[in-house]
Order: C-alpha cells, then structure tokens, then sequence
DNA sequence: AAGTTTTCTCCGGCTGTTGAACAAAGTTCG
DNA sequence: CGAACTTTGTTCAACAGCCGGAGAAAACTT
C-alpha cells in the first residue's frame, strides 16, 4: 500500500519488465547461488525460455558466471553464481581512529585491504584516502565506485558530511573530492546505516530476510541506522537514526557529542564504559582505550566488568525505547562491544525486558551483529554493490 | 534502493507494465483532476495514445469521469476527475466514547454518517457496528469493501484487535465477524495510524506530498503512527508506533493504560491534561471532560489554561525524541487538543526547540491536523480507497 | 541399447508501448 | 468571414518482451 510519489514515479516502458525481471533473477543468483536456470524458472514464475534470456544478458555484463552442476537424474544443469573473480567496488571506512580502504567483489568479499590512522586535519586525511583510492583503482581493473562511511551526520543525497563530531569538522564535501580525484562514483552514509546496509545485505541469511530492523552501533557514540521495508530509512536530510541523542535519563557519566548529559549515548557509548571504569578503577588507571577495558574485562577484572554490565544496562533501557517505538523484527548490536557480548548480553536483555512493561511482551530479536568483521566496511561496499541488486524503481 | 523481497517479488509479465501505468495515470486523475488526457501525457512520458487507451480503460471500470473543458487556443480538452457520484466505502471509528459509521466516495468525501455510544460490552458493540453497516450497505449500491479504526493495539494482517486498553477487550476478531455478517472485506488498522493514513492521502497537498512523517494522535491515550516512504509503518505484527509508552521522565500525573507512571502518555494524554486540572481545580470541579477543559480554557480560565500549557510542554518533550530518532519531514498533531492549538501551540514548539539542544536545529515542520472533520473518520475510509491508488507492488 | 528425466533453446502468438499520420474542434489574424 | 494555426484525441504499423509448446541435448536407469 505505497502511495505513488508523482513528482518521482517513473512510467513502465517495454523494457520496464525485462529490467524488472532481470533483477529478480540476478537477486536468485545472488542469494541461491549455485542455482540453475530451471530452478529459478521453477521457484518465481518465469518462463525457462525467458529466465534463458535474462541470464544470457547478465552474463554478457560480467555479473553471473556459470560452473558445472551435478545431475539428479537427468541433464546435468548448468549452475550460475556471481562473478567474484574481480574487485568492482572500493569500500572506505573513515573511523575516529582509523581509516580502512578495501576493494570487494560482488558478492561483498573484502578482497585487499589497507589502513591508516586518521588524522584530525581534513585536508591531510582528504589526500591519505584519496592516495590510497587512486592507488587500489590503478592496481585493479574494474572498480565502479567508491562507498565511504562515516562516523557522523552525513547527507546521502548531496554527499556532503554535515557533521562529524569526533574531529569537530563542518559541511565536509568529501565525495565532490572524491569523485573528482578518482573520476568514479561516491556514495556516502552515516556508519550506523551503513552497518545496517552490510547486515541487510550481507548478514546471516536469518538476518538478511529481516525486512525492519534497527542496527544499534556502539562506538566512540551511539548511533542507530533504521532498515524499513528492506532499505535505509534516511528521513529529512539523512538524518534520520539519531537514536543516539534520545533523553533517556539525567546525571549520564560523560557528555553526549553535543554536551548533553541526558542523551542515550552518554549513558551507553564505549565513552560512557570508559568514564564509568575510569571512575571505578580510580587514578591509577591511567590512559586506557575501550578495546583495553573489554580485555581486562573479558580476562576477569571487576572494575572493567562493571563498567561494561552498567553500560549493557542503559543499552538495554534504549533498546526497549527503540522497541516500543519501532516494533522492528530485530535489533542487531554492532561495534567492538560485541566482543563483550558473552558478558552484557545477559544484563541488556534483562534491562530491556525490565523496561518493556509498558510496551507489552513481543520477542523482538536482540542480537549481536553477525559480521565478524567490520560491519562499517562491509556496509561501506554494500553502498555500492546493493545498487546493483537493488528493486528496479518504478512506482 | 530497497531490496527485493524473493518471498513476496512478483515477476513482472506482460501486463505488468499496463497495471504500473495505469495506476500513475489514475494518481494523475486524482491529484490534480480536472485533468486532460493530453496534459497527462505530457507530464509523464506516456504518450499521447498510450494514455486514452488506459483512460478508456479506467471509464470502463467506472472510475473516472469526463467532463468538458475550455480551450487555451486549439481543441478544447476532455477533462477526467474521480468518479465521485456513488460511495464505493464504509468506514467505521470505534471510539472509547462513540463509534462513527460513514460512507464515502473515491475522493475520500464523507457522504452520509451515522454514529452511537459505544457499548462497553464486546458483543453488544459488535452487534450495533453490524447492525448500521448492513443498513448503509443497503441502501448504497456499490460499496466495496469497509474500513476500520479501532482505538489499541491492532494486527492489520490477521485483522485482530490485540488489545483495546478502554474496554480492556483482548484478541477481539471483530473483522472476520464483519466479514462473515457483511460478505465485504474487512481492513483494520490502529486509530492513529488511520489518522496517518488519513492525511497522507487526503489532507492538505503540502502534507500529501510529505512522504516521511509522524502522527501524533493525541486522545484518551496517545498513540503515533509513522510514515514512511509514503506508507505505513507496522513493524512486527503491526504493533509498531507505541512511541505512547516511551519513558520520558519520572512521576507522571496519571498512569498509562498499562499502569505506568514514567511514559510519554501518562504525561501528554487526555488523561493527564485532566488529572492536571482536577489538582489545579481542587474538589469543586466535579467531573469534566476533557472537552469541558478545552473550552474553559478557551474561554480564558487559568486552571485549564495551566493544564492544557503544561501537556503541550510534554507533548513538546516526547515530539523532540521523536524527531531525533526518526527525523521525519513533518509532525502532525491530531485529536480534540487540536481545537487548543491556539493556547498550547507555542508553549509546546519551545519545548520541542528547548529539548532538542542535542539533535542540532532542522526545521520539521510541527503542524496541527489538517483534516477539520475526524482524521480517523478519513483514515477508515483511506484504508480502502488507497489500494486502488497504491503503487502496484512489482519487486 | 533403449527409455526416462531433466535442462536448455527455438519459434509463433499475445499484450503493451511507440511514434507518426490523421481527424476534430477550437482560436487567431488578415 | 475564412484561412492558417493550435491543441487534443484516435488509428495503425512496428517493435520489445513474455508465454507456452515443440524440439534438441545430455545425462541417468534398467
């Protein structure tokens, strides 16, 4: 029950249902793959002769490859899947520490990777990623586009980076820079949505057939990226998601980005479990970084213990927030606090449920992200691969 | 950018292109009838043959009209408008205090209403709803299919009322028993996200065009119902849009339908606005209403006036979470406090501005119900009108 | 070795859009 | 007043794409 945008709605030509179709079949290989043609004419309701067709297309654009099946009885089929042979697309990650450059194939494979620390002048950390791009294009015939994440506000639609907190930046218009360094493509996104691009796209099949779900992205902030109806809901200027600034209580131990004291992610970022363990273990504690307390926690320390359950709790006062108000089918946890998953999940579900008298009980799943590795940097290919795959847009 | 549901994705067949247009083509008619076939082609890129053929198509199906129009310097067009002579939908508002019978046109135009003191008992409500339906079918050729706002919790897809806090009715399956009693579909849907429904496809153009908002139906209880992409968000088993029971402080004057003292309603609802102005008034009072105190209020008593100030700031409080996490285009405020907008409206939109410190300034547009009549009268009845405008589901 | 099964391809028929030509019904200007 | 112009709507051959049945290919089974 959409209501057709008009100013947007685009009108079906002939070619409309080839490309629709073709897309249906695409996203078969993608998901099935390896699959034969008769059993993608067997599973949606295309013809064999037509599903021939549209293979024979996809394979002259390089997107599907074909290898030998077995038989079960009869003509052996011929079994398709993604071509994963060549990089297509360059993932960029720019994180509050690091920065994170990557090729990736189709089927979103981190192919080559490399890093570097970020550095708090834009200019300096502008020509770091735009080296490092034009290095892995040169290197690699092939690459189409280039997907950034980063770590703030940013509108998609412009490619500017409205805000990034950490290094105080303004009005960044990295992906101009980008595009006209490199002469491909750049799309940007908040990292919270984009780890919940990766999880849609990329995530374990139980995940990726969740069609609403909230990824909940804990790092240096909290950030929330909202997946609706199978894509990323961006609101007014792509600044949709900011969960993170929810008054959720007062007296949080650190200040949110802005200041405040009352917002969620004073009370539930690795900056809030670092002020609470700093104020646990005392002076003595000297610097420490939330990769360090998660150790120590993990390894048995108290204090570092403490800090990480009271900081699964408030996550789990949020969450149940998120809940009441979204109803998703999941929420996913991402960041390095899901390595201290096995010590705060207990705790955060508790808290959740404790706080969910009022919304009634639905077993909304709570789980931790299912990427081992950085969900940021398979969201950051996923930018690009996904239109590839992505619902033709009619109406 | 959305993803293809493989479990829903419908291939496209040779038909599929004519259906696409031939909803564009009717949105045309609707939105900005009169229209002519040539003015249609000219603003789609449809040509000038392919849209008679599906303009014929449409009169045949007796949903459009012709009418005559006045030359600008050449042949005087044929004008097309929705067919608005007979009433094709019945809508039903089951309130707390009365419920509303109406029919209604393909324009979304209330054509004859009826309505009653709802019953607190279930069986005597269902037997008054079904009683008046029938009476309307009747009497009217050519209704459709019915539509219906039920004030709680509601499952759209099972068409169950899970829960009706006022009435404490639960797992209520009042559409299968208006279906078997009337031999018409049936579709239910929460009254706020009826009222969402409501001005997305009949309220003033500047809110039509709006694809990403929020209702904030303000009444007994409060509900939201939110607005994405141009339709309405369920989540999980359509539970979605409880921003109602968010926790937003602490020693709310009045309890929430599930008892608690610390969410959104039990600070901004009816409820609260009267449990405020019973403290305010002292014994003398009596019992009032909460459109007793609206009036009051508006005829310059300071009790109701501080009563009604004071929900507004809250109101202001949970809309300010709300835009931070879902950062919509709009807010709409819908319900009798409406009519008080003229007291509250400041008082409520400092307090959004002042809670919104750590979201950083965006202009959402914070705007009073468009719809003068009740907005989930209009809902009901959108609830079966936008199927036959709604985008034609391909991928 | 012949029959069976499964897979893939080829071709006429159907639906739908395009674009050009044409008919219709006004307005404008000499 | 009438011819030229404008705008609107219709008709029709050509083209794109899918359907479904017939046929070919390539294995397995008995």
């Amino acid at each position: 029950m959409r209501r057709i945008n008009l100013k947007k709605a685009s009108v079906a030509r002939s070619d409309t249902i080839r490309h629709i179709n073709r897309q249906i079949v695409l996203n078969y290989v993608r998901e099935r793959s390896p699959i034969s043609r008769a059993a993608i004419s067997h599973e949606t309701e295309l013809q064999r002769s037509t599903v021939s067709l549209i293979v024979d297309e996809l394979k002259e654009q390089g997107l599907i490859d074909e290898v030998e099946g077995e038989s079960t009885g009869g003509r052996p089929p011929i079994m398709l899947q993604l071509r994963a042979t060549s990089p297509v697309a360059l993932g960029i990650v720019l994180g509050t520490k690091q920065t994170v450059v990557a090729t990736g194939d189709l089927a979103g494979h981190v192919r080559e990777q490399e890093q570097f620390l970020t550095d708090p002048r834009e200019e300096e950390t502008v020509r770091q990623i735009i080296d490092c791009a034009r290095k892995f294009i040169k290197k690699e015939e092939g690459i189409e586009a280039i997907g950034l994440s980063l770590p703030g506000l940013v509108d998609p639609e412009t490619g500017k980076a409205v805000f990034i907190p950490h290094f105080r930046w303004r009005d960044w218009d990295i992906a101009e820079k980008l595009e006209a360094a490199t002469g491909l493509p750049v799309k940007v996104e908040n990292d919270a949505n984009a780890a919940a691009l990766a999880e849609l796209w990329f995530g374990r099949p139980e995940i990726r057939e969740v069609r609403d779900f909230v990824m909940v992205l804990v790092e240096e902030g909290l950030g929330t990226g909202i997946v609706f109806d199978g894509q990323i809901y961006h609101g007014e200027a792509g600044a949709a998601g900011e969960f993170g600034h929810m008054t959720i209580g007062t007296d949080a131990p650190t200040t949110c980005a802005a200041g405040g004291t009352e917002c969620w992610e004073a009370f539930a970022s690795e900056r809030a479990a670092l002020a609470r363990y700093r104020k646990l273990a005392g002076r003595g504690a000297g610097v420490v970084t939330f990769a360090q307390v998660v150790d120590q926690a993990l390894g048995g320390e108290r204090n570092a213990q403490a800090a990480l359950l009271e900081t699964g709790r408030y996550l789990g006062v949020g969450i149940s927030n998120v809940i009441g108000g979204l109803s998703p089918e999941a929420v996913i946890l991402g960041g390095p606090i899901v390595r201290a998953w096995p010590l705060i999940g207990a705790e955060l579900l508790r808290s959740v449920e404790e706080n969910s008298i009022c919304h009634g009980l639905r077993d909304v799943r709570i789980i931790p992200s299912t990427l081992r590795e950085i969900p940021t940097l398979m969201g950051a290919l996923a930018l690009v691969l996904s239109s590839k795959f992505a619902a033709a847009t009619t109406a």
